[in-house]
DNA sequence: TCCCAGGGGCCGA
DNA sequence: TCGGCCCATGGG
């Protein structure tokens, strides 16, 4: 069995930064990666914006998402204070892209009015916010100490043959290895690379870069 | 035209 | 506690 830091290494040479969390650039107009940049957010507007791409993008592409934070932003809708305001209605039209769009509209809302302490157990108790959209938040939005597990993640962990594949388990086993909130940061952005283009529901193994340490990767089931 | 997908809430067993 | 269903779009 191989161990966390290594599985990091391998990623990391073989996609190098992935510069997460994707933000708006004023400048440019488009929603850009940050590689070698860890010293996000840089204030409480970036901070709001990526709570909001952690909901928007709940089991939906990022392509989607940046469609619907533009529209977002066309509409001088992406700060806290103007989605407490603005009608679900509104809200969801505009978020459509995403999909589930009625029920984000309202989780959008729900969390522009959390006005509490940021941490798990507050983001936890908010109706909409599971347990990787609140890590995603203290992660990202917070540079909070903290691993983020997604579906990627756990199939592919599954098949590296990792026999606890829930959701605590994992997250303890990368935060027990990785000590440091930016390679915790990018350990999550690289596997999402991998779990996108490599290691999908019928996985490329021949392209992989872990093949060598993957049980699936060497005739095991997923 | 189907089928699939990075989440979360809710309900019944 | 867990499985099944619902929410909905866009892309292959």
């Amino acid at each position: 069995m191989t161990t966390i830091r290594s599985l990091y290494r391998t990623l990391f040479s073989e996609y190098g930064h992935q510069g997460w969390w994707p933000l708006y650039n004023k400048k440019t107009g488009k929603i850009e990666y940050h590689q070698n940049d860890y010293s996000l957010p840089k204030n409480k507007e970036q901070s709001f914006e990526i709570g909001v791409g952690a909901i928007l993008t709940q089991n939906t592409s990022w392509k989607n998402v940046e469609k619907a934070l533009l529209n977002l932003y066309e509409n001088n809708l992406l700060q806290r204070d103007i989605i407490m305001d603005v009608s679900e209605k509104k809200l969801a039209g505009l978020i459509r892209p995403v999909g589930y769009f009625n029920q984000k509209a309202k989780k959008l809302k729900i969390f522009a009015n959390f006005k509490d302490e940021i941490n798990r157990e507050n983001l936890l108790n908010l109706w909409g916010i599971g347990k990787e959209t609140a890590d995603s938040i203290l992660c990202y939005a917070h540079n909070k100490k903290i691993f983020v597990v997604d579906a990627y993640t756990q199939r592919i962990f599954t098949r590296l043959g990792f026999k606890d594949s829930e959701y605590d388990e994992i997250q303890q086993l990368v935060m027990d290895e990785l000590l440091d909130i930016k390679e915790l940061n990018e350990f999550h952005a690289l596997l999402v690379e991998l779990g996108k283009n490599t290691c999908k529901k019928e996985p490329l193994c021949g392209q992989c870069c872990l093949k060598k340490v993957c049980a699936y990767g060497q005739g095991a089931s997923p």
